[in-house]
DNA sequence: TTGACCTGTAAAAATCCTGTGAACGCAGGC
DNA sequence: GCCTGCGTTCACAGGATTTTTACAGGTCAA
């Protein structure tokens, strides 16, 4: 697919110099990510549904083996990188066995902890492709991954690859609001000529097959002049005030724990 | 989990202070392994079905760059550990982008060069040690993976060796889509070239093969534009009313695998 | 309210994808 | 050497999908 998938990491490190020069850059890379001086609990990390994590073991303190032994036992999918200080041959050899992906020593370069992450999410995101069902609920809307297809109680949308990897960036940032030359590029992975319309005809489509299959949802907004925003919402008389009802909640636990963590590059 | 899989590994390196050193931990731990001064043809690393690759980029000499690149484009799950002397920044973050798992720097501890490559090596979630001797019966389909041969009411398909590793490993992850792409690479055991046609034509021949033995089911359905999912169902005329009600309800004992009791002499 | 500019919609045109049959080359067995 | 089985490649036809084009309707700012 495309060449760079965007990469959502969190980051446990104090080091308050290391970390803004580091995060200036994931930034300008298009990474998500979230930057904590403390240990994040391992439960917050699986709803976070990160690709990589990189901590500094100095500020875990005496927890340091027990938080790494837990995270990689609990996230086997979660790419884990230890950048810290001077560290000890046997001390390193015990981390990577343990499940660490990768050792990295301070003082170093953030060009070289960034591309270590990547070499760490491409690695694991190959051995997980797949074996991950991958399937996000919006709406009454199921997205699998690894069907290439959506479905409405079980009901496929029947949707072309373009129209599911639309479908699929759109949702990814559910709430917010894609401009046609940014959907353009993540899609198509090249930049939209000027005056191409492919990507309303595209959204057509989507909406109609969205409204064959959940007629009581929108799912696609416009915002004249800007572009497109992927946020569910129930509709229409008195079906949409229960469905309105039963999509609050889920909603809400949704976006919380996916995207307020997250800095908006 | 995996306590000791044995690890297949290749080294380029002429630093024979080095590699005798790390032979003897390597064979202690009982790992797989060639040596060579030289740089070993891409072609020669696929056929040797390695799981990572040790290699000091001052024996490659100028080639060094062009032959990872080629390495890290051919054998995409190959996991690549160079290990060499001084380097810059640039220099690490170039390879790491180009593909390469890992970076050491000489002089480095034989142990932690180790565990760096069970690091790189640790996703192997494809050896399926209880396949080796197994039967799976899907639809009326019997796959025994040691004949290497697939049977319909005990009578074989004749299928020739890529064709029925084509078809177990479809049958493998039954339900789910693969894309060409991703059947190639595990199949053949190297990356697919553009425009490769390759996949379509084996499948061909496995529907051929299995339409001639099992006329009323389908297997493998085509998912355009992405790949093929392999799924049996029953169809037709009368036969398949029958068999559509014999094959919703035993959709779990479908999965059953039948581990036979003894190891072909 | 008007006019310029966006967006929704439908259908034609162009492109791409897959199924298929056959030719080719290579290796092993006779 | 000759034959046979196997894997690869090519070419083409029929469909499915994507892109382009045209026009109608909507939106916004002056």
């Amino acid at each position: 697919m495309n060449p760079q998938q965007t990469i959502r990491l969190a980051v446990i490190d104090d080091d308050s110099g290391f970390v803004t020069v580091l995060s200036k850059r994931t930034e300008a890379a298009g990474w998500q990510q979230r930057v904590s001086g403390s240990a994040i609990p391992p439960e917050e990390l699986v709803a976070m549904k990160l690709n990589a994590l990189l901590v500094d073991l100095s500020v875990l303190g005496d927890e340091a083996w027990d938080y790494l032994a837990r995270v990689c036992d609990l996230l086997p999918d979660l790419g884990v990188i230890v950048c810290t200080g001077r560290s000890t041959v046997a001390q390193r050899v015990r981390g990577l066995r343990m499940g660490v992906d990768d050792w990295i020593g301070k003082p170093c370069h953030p060009e070289e902890v960034m591309a270590r992450i990547e070499a760490v999410s491409r690695r694991r995101r190959r051995t997980r492709a797949g074996v991950e069902s991958g399937t996000v609920v919006v709406g009454e809307l199921e997205i699998r991954a690894d069907q290439f297809q959506a479905f409405v109680s079980g009901e496929s949308l029947d949707l072309t690859r373009r129209e599911f990897e639309l479908l699929q960036l759109l949702a990814d940032v559910k709430g917010q609001v894609l401009e046609r030359e940014a959907i353009y590029q993540r899609v198509w992975g090249y930049a939209m000529a000027h005056g191409d319309r492919s990507v309303d005809v595209f959204i057509r489509k989507l909406r109609q097959k969205l409204e064959k299959r959940s007629p009581s949802w929108r799912y696609i907004h416009t915002h004249f002049g800007v572009g497109y925003r992927f946020d569910p919402e129930a509709v229409g008389g008195k079906v949409a005030a229960e469905a309105a009802a039963l999509a609050d909640e889920p909603e809400i636990a949704d976006s919380q724990v996916v995207h307020s963590s997250f800095t908006v590059a």
